[in-house]
DNA sequence: AGCCGGATTACAAACGTTACAAGAGCGCGG
DNA sequence: CCGCGCTCTTGTAACGTTTGTAATCCGGCT
């Protein structure tokens, strides 16, 4: 009756033979207690706890009841964005007794498909996921085979999945407006290597603003990308500084592509000496929590993330349910002014 | 023989039938490819590609094989420490094609003890935790189980689980010496409301300092605590600021039990108009991304903490091997000095 | 005393996979 | 021409659950 823990596993036919009963009456016990007499429920119970019973997710599913286990694909796990985000899906989904499987993949549309074969395998309650590889056949595959798949940034179409989405064209020309407006003419657009989705729209919505504003995007958008070694994107920032300090004429302001990114231009900005907001101004993405600390405090884009988890947890959640369509959720992003943009300088043109 | 896609997932049965073979054949053609004849293989996997075989885990690993799950049970996966933390695990998982299932606990001991049994029912490869709870009892019982435990940053005395583990008291030690060395006499240590293992040993190791050099703890260090609504930390640590402003007689310093409070610490001390390192100076913990480039630049301690997961990790793949033998990991923390502190200011005694 | 109904509990099949033992087919030497 | 050994394939049982159906027990009724 004392607590012995058995050594290794021990399952329902160890917890039967305790209880003096039958492996279906333990099964009873489990899943419709109503019916079993409470005098042998708990027997049954004691002997759970006496053998130390742990009920066994992967037969369950066997038989059809579906895993607790989310998967979630993103770009970076560790990068603050999809960190909050992952943490927005594990609040939603831990109401409903799931959890999340958080996987990288590093911006490469290989480790893409490999972590969804393995994901599918694991027969997971549904995916969420970022896409980096821009073809959607595959997540219709995977979606058709049976695992939901919900839509992060992605642009949807016809799809026939559920997304959630903050408008990435908008956010772009909410930074470019802005920027317009303090009076600057040519605006460097920092990018990684390569663009997901979400980074080529908010160039798309800069340039969209800056044709608005009755600008040449030609001339008024200067175009800069990091050799992109994803882990220090800090460093990799600070290196593109110096090629956009080189461009004639030269931009009075720089949009990155993310707050991290920008972090690495004021650094880069601040070892050649040029000062953040009078020489030249700074725009980031997403808003991480640092970004108000910077040093000048970071004008941002910011970007829902715990509420963008939160609503893709919630549609795959649904996607159990058997009236089930499939929708989408949107969000917008909002500019938050700070201290790192400002007029340009005088003489630059 | 085309790509035509069966709704819902097909097994070994609708492979074999399409190749015109029995299950077990397609069995081999999984797990033994040597034995069954290439005809055969090529036609059972056209087979399997036709009809969009995959895999099912859980059915696996019924039969024995073991789950490519690892929990990770941290305070909260949003946390860049922790995030940093969790990708240092999913890289040294991802080379034997295991993936990590992130928890956060919240501080919560229920919770983190909810998460452990929702683990142990997925039967995962094993579980990976910075416990919230002191007591070791659970953990041990998991582990007899049958699921391994990988302790972060707990004391292990010579409990039978493996560990890894910067030394805290070491890492306070760090931060108070370097203070003591300006010619600070009189020191804040920031907490949250409740301590976890690693924030009471960098107090124990601050008060160690204070005492190697002749300093009475009593009166040198002050402890603040911040009421700690998990989420809004910055905001907690801006509104305890005030408190230690209002200490009597006011301590010079103030060391942070992450950079995460240091940051709301800065900024509180910046809306009271109290300059850093000039009348006061900061230390924080952990060393993230943005610790270099706030206003001014945080002096704090640094912790391996992509290193510390992989080593998580590695221990836990370990555990497979038939001679394990458990054992624990160590890093040394490393003060990083940056412009957030100073020597005192002359009036303050 | 035999039978019935309701309340409990037991049996058995199935989920998709693996691994072992056993079977089928075949060429070769005796 | 038979049987042997070889290669390749298949049948079968089992992993821990769940679920539908059958079996058992009981008291009360006729």
């Amino acid at each position: 009756m004392a607590d012995r823990a058995g050594l290794g596993r021990s399952g329902m036919r160890e917890v039967a033979q305790a209880a003096g009963v039958s492996v279906s009456t333990v099964a009873n016990v489990l899943s419709r207690p109503s019916i079993v007499a409470p005098q042998t429920r708990h027997r049954v119970e004691q002997a759970m706890a006496a053998v130390g019973y742990v009920p066994h997710g992967p037969a369950r599913q066997l038989r059809g009841v579906p895993s607790p286990i989310v998967g979630s694909i993103t770009l970076d796990l560790a990068n603050p964005f999809y960190a909050e985000l992952n943490r927005g899906i594990e609040d939603a989904l831990s109401e409903a007794g799931c959890m999340v499987l958080a996987c990288s993949t590093d911006l490469q549309p290989a480790k893409e498909k490999q972590l969804l074969g393995l994901l599918q395998e694991q027969a997971v309650r549904g995916i969420i996921i970022s896409p980096i590889d821009p073809d959607p056949t595959l997540l219709l595959q995977v979606s058709q085979r049976g695992t939901p798949v919900i839509l992060i940034d992605h642009p949807r179409r016809q799809l026939d999945l559920c997304a959630v989405a903050v408008d990435d064209v908008a956010g772009g020309e909410l930074a470019a407006e802005h920027l317009v407006s303090l009076g600057h003419r040519r605006i460097a657009f920092l990018a990684g290597a390569i663009d997901p989705g979400p980074v080529a729209r908010r160039r798309e919505g800069v340039r969209l603003a800056l044709t608005a504003a009755g600008l040449d995007p030609a001339r008024a958008l200067v175009d800069v990308r990091m050799s992109d070694h994803h882990r220090s994107s800090v460093s990799a920032a600070a290196r593109a500084v110096a090629q956009i300090l080189a461009t004639r004429p030269a931009p009075t302001a720089i949009i990155c592509l993310n707050d991290t990114a920008a972090l690495g231009v004021l650094e880069g900005l601040d070892a050649a000496g040029v000062r953040v907001p009078d020489e030249i101004s700074v725009v980031g993405y997403d808003d991480l929590h640092f970004a108000a600390r910077l040093s000048p405090a970071l004008t941002t884009v910011h970007q829902p993330k715990h509420q963008l988890g939160r609503a893709a947890a919630e549609l795959l959640l649904d996607e159990a349910n058997p009236d089930h369509t499939h929708r989408e959720t949107h969000f917008r992003p909002a500019l938050k002014v700070r201290a790192s943009t400002a007029p340009p300088p005088r003489r630059g043109r």
